[in-house]
DNA sequence: TCTTGTTGTTATTCATCGTTACAAGGATAT
DNA sequence: ATATCCTTGTAACGATGAATAACAACAAGA
């Protein structure tokens, strides 16, 4: 993540749609770019990729999900899809061709905002290098096998949810993450006020690394703002 | 910082709120530039830096977010921005772009010098190297884990106030720290009058340390100033 | 279907930290 | 010295946040 804007470009062929978009993102600090078709957008893209692309289903020419399988193919980029029925299909449709979030019409702006917050958070904090091994404390993670090794070499499987959790602070060690954030990396989705899922999750990780009780050592709690691996990480051998 | 005046830039496109800021301010002490908008900042933050900048959102061309920004790319210089709406929002994504304190207009002058105080005082004591291991006394801290480490060996987890006010101590060890010095650093704000936080939590710490009585050795109270801890501190082996 | 493991939810217990109250120790005036 | 005032130490209380056990919902496999 660099200090810049993150850059987001709107797809819509409705020019009100665009223009509070465009009103609402950049006051909240993003920088937005708009289209009203798919050629607009591949000109677009191609003078400056974008961070996360918001897309409308309907458009004239090429339709969203079109256009989502087009970027698909050569990129990552985020990409949240708005559709003008709540239909469940468009939905399902939309995420299987690899869109990351959905947003059905009518949405209010503040909604959309979560999301893409959401959406970079997701994309900033996900694993981009990734070793075999990682060595922290007296442990080794096997991220292939998704196996935690002691030190006697003895090794147990982690469940989906303890290893995205243990991967998530690995690549973040001794930096404080807060509940949103473990929640939208981990589940892809916002956690509510009064949830507890995430402390429950730290609560199992840390009986995984044996870690419980009044001092954990390695899981650190910071009370107010979230949790952090108090550790040093390194890449263990092939 | 040294013992001349701190400089502070404001930057509001206001004219009478530029004026109002810079006949208070400079009444209570500090050397005070004032700009209208993003160019001129930039231009006499060329000519010298400064200790603070105060920095209004709504601004002419550059907004105070992407000036923010900008300046957070290559400075860490305290940051206190104005916003006229009351707006949520505009809040969390100050704070998120690495404004250090936020103030709605309107607000009293009284209220801005108090933020800044708090700031320049924050500056002035955070900590800059972080050692892993911290040796005074008998005791050894850990601050990658925040314990404490007795001269055998045995450790034990400190809480966040705890750790963070002894931290405080270690960084600047024999010089007495005034209560609302401590209440800044340690907790981000200023302590009301009457408020006796920080005489609660260094008792709870002098007792962590084994230091309370008629006579502590450690932590010194001086009356009518503050706290001081009188130790030789250095750094311990990795 | 039954079993097993995983994950979300809720409730209880515990820890942390701000506040208040009161006692004890200076300081100062007389 | 005594009285009085001010400052500080700390116990006790309460509000809030966090840990975790227990339960429920669900999915995957036998």
């Amino acid at each position: 993540m660099t200090d810049n804007k993150a850059s987001i470009l709107v797809v819509d062929d409705d020019a009100a749609i665009r223009e509070l978009l465009e009103e609402h993102l950049s006051r909240v600090g993003y920088d937005i770019r708009t289209a009203e078709d798919g050629d607009r957008m591949r000109a677009l893209l191609n003078e400056r990729p974008a961070d996360l692309i918001v897309l409308d289903v309907m458009l004239p020419g090429d339709d969203g999900f079109t256009l989502c399988r087009q970027i698909r193919e050569h990129s990552q980029v985020p990409i949240i899809m708005l559709t003008a029925s709540s239909d469940e299909t468009d939905r399902v449709v939309g995420l299987e061709i690899g869109a990351d979030d959905y947003l059905a019409k009518p949405f209010s702006a503040r909604e959309l905002q979560a999301r893409v917050k959401a959406l970079l958070r997701r994309a900033r904090f996900a694993r981009a290098e990734n070793p075999r091994f990682i060595l922290f404390d007296r442990w080794r993670l096997d991220t292939l096998a998704h196996e935690l090794i002691d030190e006697h070499g003895h090794s147990t499987a982690l469940s989906g949810a303890d290893f995205a959790l243990l991967q998530l602070f690995l690549s973040h060690p001794n930096q404080v993450l807060d509940r949103d954030t473990i929640s939208d990396v981990t589940r892809g989705r916002e956690s509510m006020p009064l949830d507890r899922v995430v402390d429950v999750a730290v609560s199992r990780l840390r009986q995984r690394l044996g870690d419980q009780g009044r001092n954990p050592r390695l899981i650190k709690t910071v009370r107010g703002a979230g949790y952090l691996l108090a550790a040093t990480v390194s890449h263990g051998p092939e």
